[in-house]
DNA sequence: CCATTATTTAATCAAATGGTTAATTTATTG
DNA sequence: CAATAAATTAACCATTTGATTAAATAATGG
């Protein structure tokens, strides 16, 4: 069972606009080879080969070798990993949309804000 | 009106593990002052002052002058882009589970597989 | 086996990142 | 206004990152 990836690694690696098309293209279109998911790209093959190595230590993508070919897939487990943030802190950054509507209203009345900041 | 943060630059931000406690307790305990944020922290002030910056530029958070001190809240339409971007891809990474399992029990049967990439 | 195709590894480099300490700014308070 | 408190900016440094080109490795095909 391969360790689920920390979310820091998981976004380090969606962090960058070559690895998330990467990831983009992969999860809309299925498995592709290395040479695949290169040519879209004005970036050499070596930096490629090299986001993928990212992509892979992050748990996002797995590779396996077929003929000549190092082909990728997505793992979705690490896609999860996100999700499983975002919905553990869902119901605080909601809340938050509430909260700062209620706080412009208030502003709108009273004025009487001491500016001391929680706790 | 703010522009939305591309969703590189949120991903980017939220990476590093300092940074992601940040949020975490901005979205869980509301508002403090950086001094607040610092506190929990080994690394220095200045070192802490420029993680906030970057979440300021990410647009996750954004800071107000409260007497002497620069008080930080979270702003959720930041939040609101990576779970745009996870729904977005949502049916794919979701689908691919399904795919995964369904690749795996072929597997189990037939083993008359090509190994050719798609497309 | 030798050539070709597909991809990675090695060596290198400039720029970005994350940290430090010292100095500066900004605001409050005696 | 001088002293203190809160935070940032400046200058600096080591490490990491993202890219390059050249060389090496792996698998297929003639």
């Amino acid at each position: 069972m391969a360790a689920a990836p920390a979310v820091t690694t998981v976004f380090g690696a969606l962090s960058d606009p070559t690895r998330l098309a990467i990831v983009e293209r992969l999860l809309t279109e299925g498995e592709h080879s290395a040479g695949e998911i290169a040519a879209p790209f004005a970036i050499s093959k070596p930096a490629i080969s090299k986001h993928l190595r990212v992509l892979e230590e992050a748990g996002l993508i797995e590779r396996r070798v077929a003929r000549q070919w190092r082909v990728c897939r997505i793992r979705p487990e690490a896609i999860q990993v996100v999700d499983d943030w975002m919905q553990q802190y869902r119901r605080f950054w909601e809340g938050s949309f509430d909260r700062l509507e209620k706080l412009l209203a208030a502003r709108e009345g009273e004025e009487s804000d001491n500016g001391r900041p929680d706790k």
